[in-house]
DNA sequence: CAGTGGTCTAGACCACCAC
DNA sequence: TGGTGGTCTAGACCACTGC
């Protein structure tokens, strides 16, 4: 093997099992040789192997199982149409949901998700997002969205009890046309949104879910509905895996 | 030291490393002990210390340098206006060198940037981004910008030959109201923004100009410009450190 | 039980920095 | 020249998987 010095050796070992997956020479869900193996093979101990192999899960090229082996992942580039899915909004999918299996679809895979609702008091940064008070009684759904049973993001959305309670947005299934619908209903239509954008390291919580690798990021997406009054009357906290998902907005100007 | 077993002693140390890190014990700027010190500090091997600081690297907190030790950065995190930046675009500032020194003071801090400008043949992914034929003559415009002259971002511009040739669009400085402006009076009034956000590792240029550590990664923005017609007049791409910025959005829906 | 990856250690050599 | 991190190795023990 060509191993040479200026370059790390475990970079290198990366490169060329990067190189090895994207020829297609291990196919996604085949199993990567054995560390021991690899390391017998590039001429290197097994610690080196195993730092390159941590490089590829970082990137979310291959997945780990203990006892069983390093599998090659399918990763087809999942576009949130961040802009598009609400301004469509106001027809028959509400920007939740609808649009998430439209992104899914898309990709020719099957979306499926699931909901939990709640009511619990406002976590401090919730209360603040939300103008409440910490402790105030809010509206908690929360999703978890799978493409082909594989997890591929998480959403909290909160929304204050005194809007939320006793009507369709505390249900499981908030009827057609989604959560906006049901917004406009009650009166408080939704104007506005603002989305903040930011990447940060997977929670523990996160890596078991999404079943992400030690060291992988996720993007988070806090994105608030804003009333014609501006009043904040949503806040939906996304996570997904940042190898997966490109984020697309678009909007006019001048 | 509480050093347990079931939570590897690598992330236990990092973990110590972090609170330290946030109680302010080591400040900013301030050096780390030595790998060595802190491993014989928490009874560990040194490269179970070198596993954790290389924890701290992929987030940013810490920087290191051969020879000299891991300093503590100081790290605020960056707020991009992502679209509010080119709404105002008509006014003063077009969205461009304006709104980066906004940004960088609204922290209090000093933004500085270079700008170079050159015409070369359009690379494939920018030619199709442009709807051009690869090798056709684009003016790239590449700036590399700075907070209190550390590097915080990466940006290439690349305007249509056609358009840019000749005119202030290929010119360092490109005048009052910036970029935008330039675009309108030469008949290609930008009225419609895209952007797409993807997150990568970084690559070796951009390891070496942001300062990033080996494993860090970056923020990717394609931002395109579009006429009237839909035709893309220019697309810009932004590169920044993945844990450094946040990206704010808004629009109006219903 | 055999095979796989997770983790740790002790020791080593190197490149780079500052003095 | 001495100190710092980068990297590598050989060997070891463990937890988990699947037969």
């Amino acid at each position: 093997m060509p191993i040479e010095t200026p370059r790390s050796q475990y970079r290198q070992v990366a490169d060329l099992l990067r190189a090895a997956i994207e020829s297609g020479e291990y196919g996604p869900d085949s199993v990567l040789p054995a560390e021991t193996e690899l390391a017998a093979l590039h001429g290197v101990s097994r610690q080196t192997v195993n730092k390159a192999v941590s490089i590829l899960r970082s990137e979310g090229l291959v997945r780990v199982e203990r006892g069983r082996g390093t599998t090659v992942r399918k990763i087809p580039t999942i576009h949130r149409a961040s802009t598009a899915r609400y301004q469509q909004t106001a027809r028959e999918d509400g920007g939740g949901r609808g649009a998430f299996d439209t992104e899914i679809k898309a990709l020719g895979m099957t979306p499926r998700s699931d909901t939990e609702v709640s009511t619990v008091p406002a976590p401090p940064e919730v209360a603040e997002a939300l103008g409440l008070a910490e402790g105030d009684p809010v509206v908690l759904r929360l999703r978890r969205m799978y493409a082909n049973d594989v997890p591929v993001q998480r959403a909290d959305s909160w929304i204050p009890g005194e809007i939320a309670e006793g009507t369709p947005l505390a249900e499981v299934d908030s009827g057609p046309g989604g959560i906006i619908s049901r917004f406009a209903e009650l009166g408080h239509a939704q104007t506005r949104i603002t989305e903040s954008v930011r990447v940060r390291r997977a929670t523990d919580e996160e890596q078991s879910f999404l079943q992400l690798e030690e060291e992988q990021f996720v993007i988070e997406i806090w994105h608030t509905g804003w009333t014609a009054d501006d009043r904040p009357v949503e806040l939906a906290i996304h996570s997904v895996p940042a190898h997966l998902w490109v984020l697309d907005y678009g909007w006019p100007i001048g």
